[in-house]
DNA sequence: CGGTATCCGAACCGATACTG
DNA sequence: CAGTATCGGTTCGGATACCG
């Protein structure tokens, strides 16, 4: 699947999320995501952006209605990992 | 998210699926698989396992609980997924 | 600030061969 | 049939330097 694909790789999972309230800048992700090399950001930004999740405005970069669609279905499912991750530390 | 890093690796989505409807074996899943390697086959059971998603009985590897819960957690995901794409050939 | 070019190391995948 | 060991190829990510 190719929406995993894409979420899987490094960085579009932060990106998703810093652009959750309100668009950011190019420099302005870069250190909200903990200083990632501009050439995987841009990577994962292009990408987001050719996939229609996220666009340019002249405030920087923001998530698009579909985008903000995905993230909504994505955070219950960050959710569901967050207990599972900790049931797997008392079980595990 | 370890989620996500894991389901994002290859045959991984596979073997959820088809182990959804029912237990399945080491050389039943390769087949279905596209015939995946053993070895990358393996190393995806492995995690699987280690992260309590999927469970080994007598008929093979099968889901667990917790499998099931996610699977049906990803379902709805992959529909949108599927929109999604479609939309995007348009627009894109 | 925004973005690209280049290089290098790491992770991952796949095929094959082999053991129990 | 189930699973492990090894090796090679490829792809991806990260750092740095640099241009508009």
């Amino acid at each position: 699947m190719v929406l995993f694909d894409l979420l899987g790789r490094r960085w579009s999972m932060g990106v998703l999320w810093n652009l959750s309230d309100g668009p950011r800048t190019f420099r302005d992700l870069q250190t909200r995501c903990g200083s990632a090399s501009p050439t995987v950001l841009n990577t994962r930004l292009k990408e987001l952006r050719i996939v229609g999740l996220i666009e340019k405005t002249e405030k920087g970069y923001a998530l698009t209605p579909k985008g903000e669609e995905l993230y909504k279905l994505l955070d219950p499912l960050g959710d569901w990992a967050a207990i599972w991750k900790n049931d797997l530390s008392n079980t595990a």
